[in-house]
RNA sequence: UCCAGUGCGCC
């Protein structure tokens, strides 16, 4: 069964959803008893393709037959609603999911916040943020990272700054997603220069490093400071072993 | 213990 589920995630992982279920039919009409890592990775995966309803009708069949959601579960829904902009329907998930004894948590609110950010609706993102710190569900590195790309990318400085400072209050430490958020939002807005200092301060205080921060450092600096300091940074990553896509 | 959320470009 452990083996069922991994062939289920993986068809699910490379966008197989159909194929995905046709394998829980199979098993499930043979007796076999889904879990929800049966089930939750074909919910998701149905919501990433814009699958909601056919998503929500499966949930419901499973609820019929005695299989029990988790918050993982609500979540996907979440997704799926926030992503087709039915904003209005994931708020519904979120109070009807305590129903079935689960709660919304940090990852199902991000999920909200980060499609609402992309929509536009950042006033209204940084509305359940605040709800957020007045509760008992604290935003995370994760939570901050959307907001700061959607202040970023939205030249909304003064609200950036705030942000900043209340993660450095709670101790959270930026990360490379932080930065590239950060440094990628300026460079799409043209503040060439800030996104330079940046950089270069990151790349100073020797944070972690991966290829897609990578490639937003070397193009900060290309377009800024010049090709030369873009290609000395390239170049210590590449005999840093960093391997170039 | 096997399930969910964040960043560039290409498509």
């Amino acid at each position: 069964e452990r083996s069922s589920n991994w062939l289920i995630y993986d068809l699910c992982g490379i966008g197989k959803v159909s194929e995905a279920y046709f394998v829980f039919s199979i098993l499930t009409a043979k007796g076999f008893f889904p879990t929800v890592y049966t089930y939750n990775p074909i919910l998701l995966g149905l919501c990433k393709a814009g699958q909601i309803f056919v998503a929500l009708a499966f949930l419901t069949s499973l609820k019929k037959k005695g299989f029990t959601p988790n918050v993982y579960t609500f979540t996907a829904l979440v997704y799926g609603f926030s992503m087709e902009g039915l904003y209005d329907e994931a708020y519904l998930i979120l109070n009807t999911m305590q129903a079935d004894s689960c709660k919304p948590n940090v990852v199902t609110f991000t999920t909200i916040i980060m499609f609402l950010c992309d929509d536009g609706k950042v006033a209204e993102a940084l509305s359940i943020l605040d709800m957020m710190e007045g509760g008992e569900c604290h935003a995370d590195l994760i939570t901050y990272n959307v907001v700061l790309h959607a202040l970023f990318s939205n030249c909304n400085f003064s609200k950036a700054c705030e942000i900043v400072e209340v993660m450095d209050r709670k101790g959270f430490r930026p990360d490379y997603f932080t930065f590239s958020a950060v440094v990628g939002g300026l460079l799409k807005t043209g503040y060439v220069r800030l996104a330079n200092r940046f950089s270069l301060k990151y790349l100073d205080e020797g944070y972690e490093m991966d290829l897609v921060a990578c490639n937003i450092f070397i193009h900060a600096l290309y377009r800024g400071i010049g090709s030369k300091t873009a290609f000395c940074v390239l170049k210590k990553f590449l005999t840093g072993g960093f391997v170039p896509s």
